[in-house]
DNA sequence: ATAATATACTAACACATGTTAGCAATGAAA
DNA sequence: TTTCATTGCTAACATGTGTTAGTATATTAT
């Protein structure tokens, strides 16, 4: 009887979520089946559920563990006394991090949360404009004291945050610049771009 | 009984294609119907397959639609003698305006080619990569004669593309800057954080 | 060793899906 | 008016889906 392999500290429906999020990047959340995830686990469709109350909660613990860890990074480099516009670039160095270490995840709660359902779904939309509103009122007052340039903040916001899920044709690309080069050209041209001079 | 109502120079099968795009963005191509699409239409699922071949056939026109516009747009902008960054800046206006104007369209081929099947998938991912050759060929070109700051033009393209593409949050948000004012603060943020100064 | 719990399997259901066949109504051409 | 191609409808199909029931096996605790 094939059982689900676990490494020390990690429960078997955390190998589940694992594969899920790699199979929901791959194929997107809608056309991968639960009998394409088994496979993937190495086991009958029906054990899954042994573990897992549904596909969709699969979706939720995605989607809220990756929200939970970007709200609770706001929460810390709101509290920092340094300049707007360092806070600017640890916010995108984290956005970065993210994309380029817990790309699946991250990927995922990006582009599927679409097919969450509520509460999940207002509850998740509602974290992502809050999110946006804080990054926004950072940038404003980064303008307001003159470290950054006078353009729409919300716009500001948008370019950063869908520029840095950009980093999904970086993972994808047969000829990869290393993560550490990517992370500076990214920094220069988003936060250079911002920035007053 | 039931007609599809045409407007003059449209086909009923362009009301078909149009409808599915607006369909495909709002719910996924892998989670929208056939039966939702006929709705949308006006008419019962069987019917629209006297106007087209398959589900996937709708597919193919938008994404094809789509990559061809920009392909041709990227053939006039190379022809040009003008500077390295105008052609930059033109490159990413059409974009922009495409994005405004043409959502739907843009948004579907941008995040449903996944589920095209090969032939197609091949072609169209091809397309997009030689597409993205050249956008990043005319980056190297305005670095070399110093228009441009020294960064990896590759990674700017990715940044430009994906920048863009967050128009969507746009059209979704409820309170909307008007489209010239985006229009600004895109092209200020994208085309002045490249400009060497 | 025995009991209890966790985990897997097979079989099946109810439902949604894309698509086809065959036929009826409509509009344009003669 | 008759003819013919267009376009619509109903009915049905084969297949894929998420999920449950019931049962067998493996692991852990006593």
């Amino acid at each position: 009887m094939a059982r689900i392999k676990i490494e020390k500290n990690s429960s078997r429906k955390e190998v589940i979520v694992s594969k899920a999020a790699s199979l929901f990047r791959e194929k997107g959340f809608k056309a991968a089946s639960m009998r394409d995830l088994a496979e993937a686990v190495g086991v009958e469709a029906a054990s899954l559920y042994n573990h897992i109350k549904s596909k969709t909660e699969l979706l939720h613990e995605l989607c809220f563990g990756v929200a939970n860890r970007f709200m609770h990074h706001m929460d810390q480099v709101e509290a920092k006394k340094t300049s707007s516009i360092a806070k600017v670039e640890e916010l995108v160095r984290f956005h970065i991090n993210e994309m380029i270490h817990q790309y699946e995840e991250v990927y995922v709660s990006d582009r599927e949360w679409k097919h969450l359902s509520d509460p999940y779904l207002s509850n998740f939309q509602n974290q992502r404009r809050m999110y946006r509103k804080r990054f926004a009122a950072i940038i404003e007052a980064g303008i307001r004291n003159k470290e950054i340039k006078s353009i729409d903040a919300p716009t500001a916001v948008l370019i950063i945050l869908h520029a840095i899920s950009g980093i999904e044709s970086w993972h994808r690309s047969t000829q990869k610049i290393n993560a550490e080069e990517l992370t500076n050209n990214m920094i220069t041209i988003l936060v250079g771009g911002l920035t007053n001079v």
